[in-house]
DNA sequence: ACCTTCGGTGTACATCCGTACACCGAAACT
DNA sequence: AGTTTCGGTGTACGGATGTACACCGAAGGT
């Protein structure tokens, strides 16, 4: 009585979300019944339809909020970041175990669905990812040494980079938050940072 | 007549395997049916128990198998090294590309299952990465520049290329041998370990 | 005040699932 | 030759699944 039809659809329809992306964590999508998330949420199995057509759709949807806290993460990556080469590392880790850390739950679900999930889903992921790279490799471009790189090896080592990092952050949901692994897993990924970036001052492109 | 029981049980049970792998590219193990399998195979259900006790059992001897190409790909690399930088990035990727061809359907089903798939196997695929690893690390402190590097860099840096390799084996399988787009990928991964590689000549542990 | 819209309900059905059980027939052993 | 072993069969079951259909009751529009 206190809120309106559409408040308690929306209200619904993110119980449906929040249960499919808690249920989904024990295996995959591909796995997840309508009835189990009808259950889950309180509704009655029929009523599903109400909000979504299928499952698949269901992951589309949430394959959206997915990419949008790896939007933020970014983001937050390039706002934190300062203008030593340690200080971008440092700061760009600490962000990226923060987040893991806060969204556990949809980095978990990228790294699942990205080769298992329904195709739609997994052509979804992929595209988001695909643009995390190019928006990197533009922040990359703006750092000292990429001054007369090519655009496709400014791509190259953006999608290197992205896919150390996604790699780190698979790691990362796999474990519990302040632990000695948590530490161990964002060291090695500092070093790797480190590693790749020696190269940017050394690298001409075409040779 | 002409073959012994146990040679029919193998040749059932290699049947099984194939059938299995193959049903399990159209989306994972956990959504893999027994009866799928046994229809497939020409089979009853229940004969199915004559050679695994379940779906995830059967994964786990999927796992095996995947992870012995996944070696044989190790081995396959370090034979066709030369000495030079260049030779050596050239031939991995050549390497690469044609395991990855020769034996996509392994590949694809580490990389599904890898992070989608039954705990047990999950945890078996991480296991066999590790282990790659570390077979790589012992490679690359053989290689000139790595002669004062620490244990752990050398893991590091093995992870960091392993990594790399598996995000490019996970886009070959994704894509039709000897198109355009596998040279691409080809050529991307070949950029990719040359900027990896050109900061052992300036690294020094620690630091 | 009346009618419409629509999220949620309840029943129902065909299909698939894993698995228990009794059974068969030929290979393998003695 | 007689017996055992064992891969494969056939039937049968309780339970879960997707979805069609008729229905309800309150919010929302007129």
């Amino acid at each position: 009585m206190t809120d309106t039809r559409v408040e308690r659809k929306e209200r619904t329809r993110r119980a449906i979300l929040d249960a499919a992306l808690a249920l989904s964590g024990e295996s995959t999508l591909v796995a997840l019944s309508l009835r189990q998330v009808a259950k889950e949420v309180g509704i009655v199995p029929t009523a599903f339809y109400r909000h979504f057509a299928s499952i698949e759709e269901l992951g589309l949807a949430l394959v959206d909020e997915a990419l949008d806290t790896l939007r933020v993460l970014l983001r937050e990556i390039r706002r934190s970041a300062g203008h030593d080469y340690r200080d971008i590392i440092d700061g760009s880790v600490a962000v990226l175990v923060e987040q893991v850390r806060a969204h556990h739950a949809h980095f978990g679900f990228i790294a699942r669905e990205r080769f298992a999930g329904p195709t739609a889903v997994r052509q979804a992921i992929e595209r988001g990812i695909e643009l995390c790279e190019r928006e990197l490799a533009v922040d990359l471009s703006h750092l000292p040494g990429t001054d007369r790189w090519s655009d496709q090896d400014l791509r190259t080592l953006s999608a290197l980079i992205v896919g150390a990092m996604v790699t780190t952050a698979e790691r990362l949901v796999a474990v519990e938050p302040g632990s000695a692994v948590e530490l161990r897993i964002a060291d090695t990924a500092r070093t790797q940072l480190r590693m790749m970036l020696i190269g940017v001052q050394r690298w001409r492109s075409n040779s």
